[in-house]
DNA sequence: GCGACGCTTCGGCCCTGGGCGAAGGGATCA
DNA sequence: TGATCCCTTCGCCCAGGGCCGAAGCGTCGC
């Protein structure tokens, strides 16, 4: 909370629909290209240039040129944060119908680069239920035990201790219950998708600002975090 | 998420400059008339009876008329943790000097309706820590010790019950991570402030918009919560 | 080296929406 | 009942900002 005008000012940039789509389509966690934002946006190529300079100079998005193509990424794990909040807090708020996406968008989801849902909340109760991971300072450290059994289920924590934050809460918003983000969680969501404990599902319609982010757990994913962790869900 | 359209008219709704003043003075959870709205605002009447009527009609702010009065609070706990994220986010992406309400702030506030700040997560920890509270769905439920130990410390449990949630998790902004929100939340707050364990700070300057969320703990405050819980945070 | 391509900058159009002053509705109090 | 107060509605002005087409710049591929 520094001054009102700082929040303002950050609203006001999330809050334009061109920008809001764009930032929809970046909470997958993949960087997009100007022109693959544009699309998403439905703007032409110049408007999406303008946004997305506003967007990097408001220290939301990220910029990495490579030859003739801007990649553009959410600037950290708070930013994505924020979003998905601020996007459950519009379901919540709208009294429109709530789930165009389906209950499976609940069940299991990316969350930027960390899984959510049902699936995160539960990972997550697992985890600290099971002591694989203690409070520390800023977050969450890994037990011994909790080693051992992160890296028996193949994830990398050596990976996972390069990040900023080795692990940290994230609100899940359908849930209303934290789930892991950080380091761990990123790497926990990629060894998942690595091992095909889950798959991505298919876009519900053409242009589906959300397809990137839909997840379902496979059944040897759910016999896994069953045996591991004792997370019963429903693949 | 339903549409990127709703995400975007709610970060838009909140992008206004004296829309996101009046949000922020909402923020100590306290209900506000109109008037005091403009002034928190620095804008006319006319103006902040728009804003007013935008917010209310975008489901962020509940009025209640008293008499030729209109008190305006914040629509749920939801919306709180929300606009406290994006403040936060703010903060974090702002280059700006950070902290103008000093490292106090960080040490313990309100979030709305409930206690935030280092105290807010330490009391989180300490409650799930000792088994006070467990996990139900979509939040959490007294165990018994957590029962008799809650009434021991002046908890109005009955309260806590008849609010929509009875406990749930909001996000910590300065702490990154989860401190207690619901019923319960707000209950535990307000023993605080009742048994003066907590008292309110002055305001730093003249229409400080943080003003009556900032709180510090008291030397008794300290020791009872110590005693109770385990929670050890410097008067 | 030349065209194709991705992206940005520039110039201009348009329109949403925020601000105020004045006037109108209700409620309170004497 | 009339004065006062809080708030809203109405009418108006005006600036900020979102969009596009055209042009410019750098990179890649033949």
């Amino acid at each position: 909370m520094t001054s009102p005008a700082a929040f303002a000012g950050l609203a006001a940039l999330m809050g334009d629909p061109a920008r809001a789509a764009m930032l929809q389509a970046l909470l997958s966690g993949e960087a997009l290209t100007a022109g693959e934002l544009a699309r998403a946006a439905g703007i032409g190529a110049p408007a999406a240039s303008a946004h997305l300079a506003r967007l990097v100079e408001g220290g939301l998005v990220l910029v990495h040129p490579q030859g003739r193509h801007r990649y553009h990424r959410l600037a950290g794990e708070e930013v994505a944060a924020a979003i998905e909040m601020l996007g459950g807090l519009a379901t919540a708020v709208t009294p429109a119908r709530r789930w165009p996406h389906g209950e499976e968008f609940r069940q299991a989801r990316l969350c930027y680069d960390h899984l959510a849902g049902r699936l995160g909340v539960a990972l997550y109760g697992a985890l600290t239920g099971r002591d694989w991971i203690a409070p520390a300072a800023g977050g969450w450290q890994a037990t011994e035990v909790g080693e051992s059994g992160l890296a028996a289920l193949g994830v990398d924590l050596a990976a996972a201790r390069r990040a900023r934050r080795f692990a940290c809460d994230c609100m899940d918003w359908s849930e209303r219950r934290a789930h892991l983000a950080g380091g761990l969680g990123r790497e926990i969501a990629a060894c998942c998708l690595r091992r095909h404990w889950l798959r991505r599902l298919p876009p519900l319609r053409e242009g589906d600002p959300l397809a990137r982010r839909r997840l379902a757990l496979t059944p040897e994913g759910a016999r896994q975090l069953d045996a591991a962790l004792g997370v019963r869900l429903v693949a």
